[in-house]
DNA sequence: ATGAAAGCGCTAACAC
DNA sequence: GTGTTAGCGCTTTCAT
């Protein structure tokens, strides 16, 4: 059978509160009792029952994170990050996939609660009114990576989407470039705004129209990019900016199977930075966004939550940069 | 404060039992108490705290993943899958990263463990044998996905790679490649194997010598793909072999980059089938394996262990295609 | 420094 | 069909 506080206790010959404290650190333990205690749990090969002792506490040491889909690299890097954090503060992660959908969000959302998580993570590029409101209900901490809702009240770690739009958009006017188009689309609803809004600021400011045609939205993988020209090829534009990776990839190729040049003819910028920037030819040009960081410094805000620590600023904006590989002039 | 089963049953004039029973589902309650206690439950927002539950009935609902690396796209496919027949069977998971260190996974075993999970899924490359032997003490049922033990005794799901590997150098011996090499690394120690025994078994049986410098052990990054050019490209290799896809990338590129066309002067099959193989040009020509429900398979085969149900055979293999692409002739 | 005892919120006999 | 009660294995006052 489980071997038990009780055993421990009863073959050490001391009460199972001081078994506690030991396996606790508390230091009021005579160094003699310790050690015989610690003899006793070795032998025993004692182990602690997580559950009880959550049940006893109230603390499970266990946070839940809320993913859109891990198998997209982009959000598998950021729980990456965010693992490792949670490891290094002793907590463990349950990660469910919600696919965005605000029902499904729910359902984990309370999933969770009912484990009696010590905090939540949310990830996601979409943050509904439906699921920021059950947040804001929560009985413990949330924060947000790589979102925010709409009124950026909740606990959130990101980059300044909108500025890096803008100075992508302002170099490349600078360069001569004047047909702009847009391609967003997945779970990032959030970027897609602030990445439009940017863009339009500065074609605004240099008297450039945008097309309401040059906007596509659709999903992020790889095969909606080929759809994604598909639409916008009859436009000619000179610059696609592109939320996802894949999709920029995927409109890479097919601007490339339709006889353009890349960067010649069609200049493309993608703003996710996974991997896969580095793992095409032309390499694609992108905003190179910290998602490791992102995930982990999510976590580390979180845990400043869960230890009653103080936060300076519960939104946090991580630095961005840009480079301009094979896919810009 | 939070509302129990004690104010659930107070407020409907019942005892806890009867809560209990409606909650779990069982039967013996008359439909009149059974609404009116649903009632109570929902105007009272009771929530039933899943560790108090896990606590008396020692049963969880959650099980363990230990996986080498959530962020590796190989990886996370296996783990979506998972996840979703996980969800599907009511379980939540609990998600670490090993980097497939045997400590490393020593120590998350024991907190799943301590959290009492009622199973754990097992991801990885490599299975050493301290890991293994670990495994098999376990008091909760263990399976191991896209790997397995060295005497093949604990319950696995996998491809014959062996097999696929076979088939892919029979074909091309047989359209007149002579110079193989191999290229293998990362966390899969037991595909490598694997590749590299059906490889030289076809090699053999057709008269071909391998020399030892075709073979190049690293890990399974795209920029480690160059390095594993840089040391084959003096024996002039027609085929490489290669596990990872982001290894076989950087292969391709690397050879490109140095003046070699493919695959008119050298021919690369690779072995992970993650979405990878379609996003790159020319595509790679991969041996298909069914990531998604290497996983999927994988937890089903658990929850039947944890529910007690009969299994059939412990050793599934599940079956693979392969597909030429353009980095093959 | 150590022990005794009262829960934590629930399930699972067992009784009626 | 419903209630009573004894745990599950631990933490946490409160004494001593």
């Amino acid at each position: 059978m489980t071997v038990t506080i009780y055993d421990v206790a009863r073959e050490a010959k001391v009460s199972m509160a001081t078994v506690s404290r030991v396996v606790n650190g508390n230091p009021n333990v005579k160094p003699a009792t310790r050690d015989r205690v610690n003899e006793v749990i070795e032998r025993l090969n004692y182990r602690p029952n997580a559950v009880a002792r959550g049940l006893a506490s109230k603390k499970t040491t266990t946070v839940g994170v809320i993913i859109p889909d891990i198998s997209n690299i982009y959000y598998s890097e950021l729980a990456r990050g965010l693992e490792d954090v949670a490891t290094m503060y002793k907590y463990q992660t349950i990660i469910s996939n919600s696919d965005n959908d605000p029902q499904k969000e729910r359902e984990i959302f309370n999933n969770l609660l009912s484990k009696q998580v010590d905090g939540i993570i949310f990830l996601g590029g979409t943050l509904s009114n439906e699921t920021a409101g059950l947040i804001k209900t929560s009985s413990v901490p949330v924060v947000v990576s790589g979102t925010e809702d709409n009124d950026s009240s909740l606990p959130a770690v990101n980059i300044d989407y909108r500025a890096a739009s803008r100075e992508v958009t302002e170099k490349l006017v600078k360069d001569g470039a004047r047909q702009f188009a847009f391609v967003g689309g997945g779970y990032s609803e959030k970027a897609r705004h602030e990445v439009m809004a940017g863009m339009k600021e500065v074609l605004t400011a240099n008297d450039i129209d945008i097309d309401d045609q040059a906007v596509y939205i659709g999903n992020e993988q790889y095969l909606d990019g080929a759809k994604a020209f598909e639409q916008l090829k009859a436009l000619k534009p000179e610059v696609i900016l592109c939320i996802s990776d894949e999709q920029a990839i995927g409109l890479v190729h097919a601007a490339q199977d339709s006889g353009l040049s890349i960067p010649e003819d069609l200049q493309i910028v993608s703003f996710n930075n996974t991997r896969l920037v580095q793992m095409v030819r032309p390499k694609l040009s992108s905003v190179m966004q910290p998602l490791y960081d992102i995930g982990a410094v999510g976590m580390r805000l979180l845990t400043k939550f869960m230890n009653d620590e103080e936060i300076d600023d519960n939104q946090v904006i991580l630095p961005y940069h840009i480079d301009y590989r094979g896919t810009t002039k």
